[in-house]
DNA sequence: GTCTATACGAAGATAGAC
DNA sequence: GTCTATCTTCGTATAGAC
């Protein structure tokens, strides 16, 4: 990924414009969605000037998305890697939906997840956004079938079941933020924890 | 993509400006969501000049937008209300994603759901495209916990699973157009199947 | 009634002032 | 190195010619 392109010693961690931007990014693609996020927006969200975003990210608005889905990727791949090493699959589960209702009410029902954005949304202009996002949700997949493996689950079936899991999921988030209401996750993940404890193994 | 016969300088003036403009909203809802549908790509795409769209749709982008959105939803509730009525939940599933399937194919992985590129974006000068999504995946959801019940699940199982189904099938195409692959909608219906057959009455 | 021409603003990008 | 001023293109909408 990018490294910084400055030189001298370990510079000090200031509150970098450019971590700014990303978040701003970030933030405008988990509400509005990619062809939502235009640089104005995030500007106008960070009070950023109009020049920096090119001194920044020299690729423009398409390397500024790129690095803010890399970012919150990473983030989130993070939280679910961690999750899923210290839970059993009902508590990951839950866990992971517990973060989600929170960010679903704290924002009033208007964020969602940022690396799903890119998948309901063709764009021509900027297909390396498709692969990151595919990377991003392979690394969530691997390690969400990782842990029903450790739990007795044959390969193939983890396998699938991670994937209705992480459809499930974010299916589930979209449909809570345009009713206003966390049951559509509740409800989701309910069935899901039970389909965790009955299925056979 | 309207299909568009070129067939000399004059276009055929076919069966209606109306409804070719807004066909051609729901494919680029389709493809490109609410945010990346701007009237200049329906005209672009139907051949509509541009005054057209003013005078059908006096409300203009929001209304032609509105309008697909009824006409999209209306096609797909009836084909969801036929599916459960004259199958049982594994054969309505199965038939419903094999059209899904299809459609992936057939576009290249770039078409999605219509009526879910509504629920993944916030768009705050357009509030009642939201109201209209969420009628339309509650009668989804009616249809299906309708069939659930009259197959012996209890109301709130019923409730709770047609939830998860629709979370889960609009998910797994989201996953699947990124993917460029029907992998993950396969893998999640299949699963799905499973949890219908061996659920707990 | 259909379409062309255009006003007006938003958005991506750049040049150059400080 | 930061920001402002500006160019260009795209997008919504309207006026008015035919």
């Amino acid at each position: 990924m990018a490294a910084r392109p400055r030189t001298g010693p370990a510079r000090p961690r200031l509150p970098d414009a450019r971590q700014t931007m990303i978040a701003g990014a970030i933030d405008s693609l988990r509400v509005h969605g990619v062809s939502g996020t235009s640089v104005d927006r995030v500007l106008a969200a960070t009070g950023a000037p109009r020049g920096s975003v090119y001194h920044h990210f020299p690729g423009g608005r398409t390397q500024l998305l790129g690095d803010a889905v890399s970012a919150a990727g990473g983030v989130m791949s993070e939280l679910i890697e961690q999750l899923t090493r210290d839970n059993d699959p009902a508590q990951a589960l839950e866990q992971f939906a517990a973060l989600w209702r929170r960010t679903l009410r704290e924002s009033d029902y208007r964020a969602g997840c940022p690396v799903f954005a890119i998948a309901v949304e063709t764009t021509e202009d900027t297909p390396e956004l498709a692969d990151a996002a595919t990377e991003i949700f392979a690394r969530w997949h691997r390690a969400l079938a990782g842990l029903l493996v450790r739990h007795d689950f044959p390969a193939d079936r983890a396998a699938r079941l991670a994937t209705l899991t992480v459809a499930a999921v974010e299916g589930a988030i979209a449909l809570s933020r345009v009713q206003r209401s966390t049951a559509p996750l509740d409800d989701a993940v309910e069935e899901l924890r039970g389909f965790y404890a009955t299925a056979t193994r």
